[in-house]
DNA sequence: TATTTTTGATTGATCAATCAATAAAAAATG
DNA sequence: CATTTTTTATTGATTGATCAATCAAAAATA
């Protein structure tokens, strides 16, 4: 029951993000959402505060699975980046409830050390996997540095992804797009070292 | 004295957007950090949508004027790029105030078409400076793509930046090693075409 | 004086949090 | 098995605080 009446709340916390905006997502309208009493907030979360936290912490461990899931079947090195940038550029990734509702909570860092604690192990993740597959590539060394780079520009992919929702169908970026570019990074980067099973 | 006082309180928006979070930014506290009366926000922005609205544009419109400024004195195609890179992620453009002002925007642009305007062009006009800039160096057709990449990662680098801020000192991405990634990522991406001016 | 600028109290609306009351389920007891 | 007791889950109205917007009055300026 408790886990179930969480995910409600949770999945209704996003709808809401998503479709009233955040500064509109009141406790109100998060319980008509999930077709409960905005009460039951304070019973299964204490707070406003733990809703938002609990949510951001979903949808961050929803997408370490997927990330987790995808790199269980890479082969090789290149099929383990492949793997990243499919999970956190995928459809799935960047549909436009969620990619609003990460906006939010990015916006949220500044003001909540506990938000922000979940951005950082979401990035460390990131980094971590991208290392990994680099590692047997790239000399140790360059393998940070480049991980560095593809992450942050994973992140920027998906910036531009959130937005293209607000702009409108026929602009902005798509998944595809953002999926071809961070490839082509990838490949870009690793040079002569890379082969053709990135792209097959 | 009218573009006094809108100066004023759009440095007062970004001043408590900062400190004090974008949800506890009132236009109470505004008028105090301006050591105006809240009521002039009325006067001369009609709205706190108004005033909103003008002060992203604002920092837009910094963001683009610096750009420009160093792109005069840009001498070669890779001075040009270095120049946007400068622009866009040094020292002065992370500032802890702009970046969380430009977090607390980003996350608006879904529920505002106003908003997402600005993003659009701001969006854009990168987009464009890096495509002039490698437009003699690479082939036309490779200029835009590679102007999608870059600009996705100056994107992706501004917001780790943004977000170091907030994993206090020690944490995180600097200035130095945003410019760094993304240099690194334009001379690999150049090939051979690249020579030592870039990092001269 | 006429006009513009500025003030800050007021208003009406909205919100998170609280909590007493109720319903449902589970456990204990006879 | 039936009954009572206890615990857990849920409701929704209330409360106190806060906010944006408004506006009449005052101050400053021309």
């Amino acid at each position: 029951m408790e886990e179930l009446r969480r995910g409600q709340l949770i999945e209704a916390t996003i709808a809401s993000i998503h479709e009233d905006g955040f500064a509109a997502t009141t406790l109100q309208r998060i319980g008509r959402r999930a077709g409960l009493s905005p009460g039951l907030v304070a019973h299964y979360f204490s707070d406003k505060t733990g809703l938002i936290e609990a949510t951001m912490l979903r949808i961050a461990n929803e997408l370490h699975a997927a990330t987790v899931e995808r790199l269980a079947v890479a082969r090789t090195p290149f099929e383990r980046l492949d793997a990243i940038v499919e999970a956190n550029l995928g459809p799935i990734q960047l549909r436009p409830e969620l990619t609003t509702a990460w906006l939010a909570f990015w916006a949220l860092v500044p003001q909540s050390p506990r938000l922000a604690r979940i951005q950082r192990i979401n990035e460390a993740r990131l980094q971590s996997n991208l290392t990994h597959a680099l590692k047997d590539v790239v000399p140790k060394r360059e393998a940070a540095e480049l991980a560095a780079g593809i992450s942050a520009l994973i992140d920027g992919l998906w910036l531009r992804g959130a937005h293209a929702h607000a702009y409108g169908k026929g602009h902005g970026l798509t998944s595809a797009d953002a999926r071809a570019i961070a490839r082509s990074y990838i490949v870009k980067s690793l040079g002569a070292k890379a082969p053709n099973e990135l792209t097959a």
